[in-house]
DNA sequence: GGCGTCTGGATTTTT
DNA sequence: TCCAGACGCC
């Protein structure tokens, strides 16, 4: 059932629509808005460009904009496409539009680039012909760790020294590739030299791999899909006379595989498509275009992204205008000179300056902290101070850093103060093992050529199916010619397999395929999730586990159920709508539907918005994850020459300059306090490194920093208050002890030494954990080595611990 | 076939 | 400092 995913509205988009105009007036659509902004939303015909500052009201021109098209220039809702970056950019301007004009809005697409080429392959992607060997439109989406896997089998294929070629290293030059729209061919063709010859053959190989496990990669769907139009002209046309209105919000992320998408929609020229350019097909005309973006904020070059698409939008698109949008309406005008002055420091930039005139507002507040603690305790003093004022609550401040790893020493930090945060993005739910383990389970029930999920569950949990007997199969399946699974359901071909191995792969595969009956009959996706992680034996396997950490695995599960229980039943809820298929009313979401969605959806469930939940807790997040964000006070951190801009970053010109584009963005996230703050010493993986300040701060306007200290005291562990700076909690002597970085992460450490001391705990004693913070103890029972307590860690509940190994202090 | 130990590599940023 | 993969022993 999940094999075709109809595209509503696209059979009917030519018949007449009675025009519905109950929507919004004019007036209404445009009140509020200033005048380049009404131009943006009322403009008609040529491409239009709109080079939107931070903070200057893009997403209300895009989603106005479209209220615009569907209410004044009755454009069917189904012509049009939207473009956003993330799922859940996609779902709130989805929702907007239908705050504006109503329920008819939600057969717009919108989605990301991603998402919807997935619904154009699942579509179409039979029409693809690899020599005779094509894709199912029941393929598997690969992400960065699968890919992973299956590069490192293509090193084994090819027999690559590990470390001449290391599998991501090749990766990224495959993606490189694909970004170019450079196929295998192409790549062994241009192929220069040895080394580039290897890198072609690892491509080529890895390609016919995914084929063969009928699975894409993220790049893989972008570049089917423009191969797939310039390939096939009537293709393209269904889609042009489709999408009479491209949006494409920040431009300036897109690289060259989605620049051609666009082309092939929106421009004029239709015989650019390549030889294959058929006269008899019936010539549309391109759809009208708009894109937004901010060169000042393309911060994704290192994946591919090319910035020169919308400093050259102007001629690639003739006869296309562009509006500027320079007034904010975020942040103080402080904030605003401030991050006018880092970012005039790039070259070859189209200048544009913010501005506001919500006023000056107060100054940026500096700190030089000794070490990356200290940093920590000066943030976590500055919110205390903030809050007790009683001008802002935890959940207006968010702390900024350039990388995840620094995420850690706030995290210790925050816990001992006890102040509430959350972190966004690091390790992500769906990157657990558990949860990927779960995933892969059901990915192998709808596609089960999907060879990487497939080996990846083979003998998880442990069933006795080892590497021998996988290389048995594996043998069969090269010998004569078919899948991984194939082999395995007539493993009883399979020379030297031993008897016992043989009769563990038969009841596996009875498994899956009693599994994937339930998936046939249609069974609900949560149901089937549940059912496969009973009987495969999984949950008992982490139920009986003594590890501490499997408690935690449990829940996540229960996490996950929980999410496809609620996408079963409401499935235009949730993190990453984009529910047009499933609107129509034709299918219920099938399994298919739900690993669509958890494979294109990033974390985008743990960003604040207006949960209340969220209003007491500080958020903890990278600068990547800040944008297109907005938070009432911002701590950017770690402004250090060699983390921020960052090491590898500091030779290079064009990268430097992304970094600037970096501080830009971290700095125009604010909206009425700034923090900065650096380290003098810093640990990096041990050993204490001492960087000078970065560049970035002699950047801003001096007289626009109020530095509260500009040195670190004199020896690292002398009382600062001498130095006249204010100081932040420095930790007593107990406090260092139990809280240093090597306590915190003794967990694996106290596994492997038994002779670990364990804490006597009474009910009621206040402990800490190292990943569930704080809680109270709520019972005993056992002793010794064998004491087990129960203990409520508030929102994480309560858990039951061996505190033989529970990596728990009694304070 | 499973499990423990050792070594080497890793840290940008993510759809 | 930590983790993953390789290797070797039970």
């Amino acid at each position: 059932m999940s094999t075709s995913i109809p595209l509503p509205g696209l059979e009917t988009i030519t018949a007449a629509e009675p025009p519905q105009r109950r929507g919004p007036s004019a007036e209404e659509l445009l009140a509020g808005l200033n005048d380049p902004q009404r131009a943006a939303v009322v403009h008609e015909g040529a491409p239009l460009l709109v080079v939107a500052g931070a903070g200057s009201g893009k997403t209300r021109v895009l989603t106005r904009r479209i209220a615009w098209l569907i209410s004044e220039r009755r454009a069917h809702p189904g012509s049009i496409l939207a473009i956003t970056f993330t799922n859940k950019a996609a779902a709130e301007m989805k929702e907007r539009v239908e705050d504006l004009v109503g329920k008819r809005a939600r057969i717009m697409w919108v989605s990301t680039f991603h998402s919807a080429c997935v619904r154009i392959l699942r579509k179409e992607v039979t029409t693809l012909d690899f020599g005779g060997v094509g894709f199912k439109s029941n393929f598997s989406i690969y992400d960065a760790a699968d890919q992973k896997r299956l590069m490192t089998l293509v090193c084994n294929d090819l027999d690559l020294d590990p470390r001449r070629y290391q599998p991501g290293a090749l990766l990224h030059w495959v993606s490189n590739q694909k970004n170019e729209l450079r196929d295998p061919e192409d790549a062994t063709k241009d192929a220069r030299n040895h080394l580039e010859e290897t890198y072609a053959a690892a491509y080529t190989t890895y390609q016919r791999r995914l084929r063969e496990a009928n699975a894409l990669d993220f790049d893989d769907l972008i570049m089917f899909t423009v191969h797939l139009f310039q390939q096939f002209p009537e293709v393209r046309e269904t889609y042009r006379r489709r999408f009479r209105h491209v949006l494409v919000d920040e431009y300036q992320d897109t690289n060259h595989a989605q620049y051609a998408l666009i082309h092939q929609l929106c421009a004029d020229a239709i015989s650019d498509g390549g030889p294959m350019v058929d006269p008899e097909v019936e010539r549309v005309e391109p759809a009208e275009l708009m894109v937004v973006g901010d060169a000042d904020q393309s911060i994704y070059a290192f994946r591919g992204a090319n910035i020169r698409n919308i400093l050259d939008f102007e001629q690639d698109f003739p006869n296309a205008t562009s509006i500027l949008l320079e007034q904010n309406y975020r942040s103080t005008q402080t904030i605003l000179t401030a991050a006018n002055s880092v970012i005039g420091h790039n070259k070859g930039r189209k200048e544009k300056r913010l501005w506001s005139d919500a006023g000056d507002g107060d100054r940026i507040v500096g700190y030089v902290a000794d070490d990356e603690h200290d940093e920590a305790r000066f943030v976590s003093g500055e919110i205390d101070k903030l809050t007790d004022e009683g001008r802002f609550r935890p959940g207006d401040v968010a702390v900024f850093y350039r990388t995840n790893a620094q995420s850690r020493v706030f995290e210790e930090v925050f816990i001992r103060l006890g102040m509430p945060y959350k972190v966004v993005g690091g390790v992500r739910f769906y990157e657990r093992r558990e949860i990927r383990d779960a995933l892969a389970y059901l990915r192998l029930l709808v596609n089960p050529a999907d060879q990487v999920s497939l080996r990846r569950i083979l003998n998880t949990p442990k069933r006795g199916i080892g590497d021998r007997a996988v290389a048995c199969v594996n043998a069969l399946a090269e010998r004569d010619r078919i899948t991984f699974w194939e082999a395995l359901r007539r493993a009883e071909d399979a020379p030297g397999l031993a008897t016992r191995s043989l009769t563990q792969i038969q009841g596996f595969v009875a498994l899956v395929e009693e599994l994937q009956s339930m998936v046939d009959g249609g069974e609900r996706p949560d149901v089937v999730l549940e059912t496969t992680l009973a009987r495969s034996g999984y949950l008992t396997a982490l139920e009986e586990s003594d590890d501490p950490q499997d408690e935690t695995r449990l829940e996540n599960l229960a996490e996950l159920v929980a999410v496809a229980r609620e996408f079963a039943d409401d499935p235009v809820a949730g993190p990453s709508a984009d529910p047009a298929d499933v609107d129509a009313g034709t299918v219920a979401p099938g399994l298919g539907d739900f690993l669509e969605r958890v494979a294109l959806v990033a974390d985008a469930d743990q960003i604040p918005d207006d949960d209340p939940e969220d209003q007491g807790v500080v958020t903890l997040m990278t600068l990547h994850t800040a944008k297109g964000l907005e938070f009432p006070v911002v701590f950017l951190t770690g402004l250090e020459d060699g983390v921020f801009p960052h090491s590898r970053a500091l030779g290079d010109q064009t990268e430097l300059e992304e970094e600037r584009r970096l501080a830009y963005v971290g700095v125009t996230r604010a909206r009425e306090r700034l923090f900065i703050s650096r380290a003098v010493v810093r640990s990096a993986w041990g050993a204490p490194s001492h960087n000078p300040g970065s560049r970035f701060l002699d950047e801003l306007p001096v007289d626009l920093v109020d530095w509260r200290r500009t040195e670190a005291a004199q020896t690292r562990w002398s009382r600062p208050d001498l130095s006249g700076g204010q100081h932040y909690g420095e930790p007593t002597a107990a406090g260092r002890r139990n809280f240093s970085a090597a306590a915190v992460r003794a967990d694996a450490a106290a596994r492997s030494k038994p002779s670990r001391e364990i804490p006597s705990l009474d009910p009621g004693d206040r402990v800490l954990h190292d990943s569930f913070g704080l809680g109270t103890v709520v019972a005993l029972e056992g002793a010794g080595d064998k004491a087990v307590a129960s203990i409520d860690f508030g929102s994480e509940g309560v858990k039951r611990l061996l505190l033989r190994y529970a990596p728990v202090e009694k304070l």
